[in-house]
DNA sequence: GTCTATAGAATGATAGAC
DNA sequence: GTCTATCATTCTATAGAC
């Protein structure tokens, strides 16, 4: 397997439609934001790229470093056709409109949390810092949209930073929904606008609801027992 | 290591405080929620749980189905606090406060598809059916909470679904500060009220906003091109 | 002729299954 | 506690660019 077909040694200049190292570091984003940092093995990301492992090693030094350059990329990437679109003009509105329809039409999940589950351990801290910088790289530009349109009197004055995160996490409500074949393609314009409403308007039925609120009184909270067996079928379980 | 102190043989009934089917899936839960799927290895399980891996396999057959029961466990319990709440009386908007608080307080982030990452090719049919069943339990008994208080004019005509999905993503969020240690206990309570408000209330500065949107001209989108380069260090990069 | 980009095979460790 | 498969990583050889 691997790379069938292909000769032995440097290849022609001409012969190189997109260089190894580009295809292995998309290979490897697109992999990874799917499946996983465990579950996609390096032999995986070769094959997929058509190249050899040894080839992805050449390049990219470890798995882990692979891993790290891959999301950076992703999230750079990412960060740039967002501040694209924020700098056009218009309402901040419909320019958040128009992210939330290309991310959703185009980009992978970027939930950094559920990236790196499992990867804590094995990434070093110079790597786990190069994807939190990255990401707040990505938060901020939007973030940074936000306070200006609070000068500006389109938004209330929230905080921008959270601001920024809820309307990410929104959009992760999306992607969510696409993988589980709820939000099919040609409903994801319609999805975008109703969600965006929620979010610029909240859910309140009451228009003038914009107030701080004191904290509720809360209800006494006890959990449940769970009654459900969740043990192996064909086990028996032990009595007491 | 593994179960050190143990005697061997069934222990007296009145010598085990928590059955071990039971300590073993708490442990699972908990470490499968933190560190994924593939991250964690039975001999963990079993060593935090204080038996050998042949308990494990005793009472839930295989990891996969280990996995399974529990995660499904984790969102039962997790539903089933949910609920009590919900039920108990007062305005939604505190009562979805308080189930912000106590899950920021005590449970685990439950985004199924992070949750997944990674085992889509591991675990059967019937087991991934299991787990979003009981994700759609849990968001269910939100949306209905929802549909009765748009009925009762407390809520705009939202779809009750997406509400409950969306106020499911600001709690991540949430999580993921914590996670990543600008959320300490003590500022949970007053970040849920400035969510929550967000959720009720929305972002825009207009309190007439709440009309629908017709499709906002979407700007003209280029993917900008990457200039960082994020291969290896020690290897060259090949010029063209 | 030397260096670079590539393939193929070997090694060593881990962890699930039973 | 043992068996075995998988996988990250390394080593070596080679064809062609420069």
């Amino acid at each position: 397997m691997s790379a069938e077909g292909r000769r032995l040694g440097r290849p022609r200049a001409n012969e190189v439609d997109v260089p190894a190292a580009d295809r292995i570091i998309r290979t490897a984003a697109r992999l990874f934001l799917e499946q996983g940092y465990d579950a996609v093995t390096t032999e995986t990301v070769a094959s997929c790229s058509g190249v050899t492992k040894a080839m992805v090693y050449y390049y990219y030094g470890s798995k882990t470093n692979l891993f790290t350059a891959a999301i950076e990329w992703m999230m750079d990437i990412s960060r740039a056709r967002t501040q694209e679109i924020l700098m056009s003009g218009g309402r901040l509105r419909d320019r958040l409109h128009t992210i939330a329809v290309t991310r959703l039409r185009i980009a992978a999940p970027l939930d950094v949390d559920a990236i790196l589950r499992g990867t804590r351990s094995t990434l070093t801290e110079e790597q786990l810092a190069r994807i939190h910088q990255a990401e707040e790289r990505m938060v901020s530009v939007i973030a940074d949209a936000f306070a200006e349109a609070a000068r500006a009197g389109e938004l209330r004055a929230v905080d921008p930073l959270l601001a920024a995160r809820v309307f990410l996490a929104l959009l992760m409500v999306g992607k969510m929904e696409q993988k589980q074949g709820r939000l099919p393609e040609e409903r994801v314009e319609a999805w975008c606008t109703e969600v965006m409403d929620l979010f610029w308007c909240g859910v309140s039925a009451d228009p003038a609801a914009i107030a701080p609120q004191g904290v509720a009184p809360a209800p006494s909270v006890r959990a449940a027992a769970p009654p459900v067996d969740h043990t192996h079928p064909p086990h028996p379980k032990g009595e007491e």
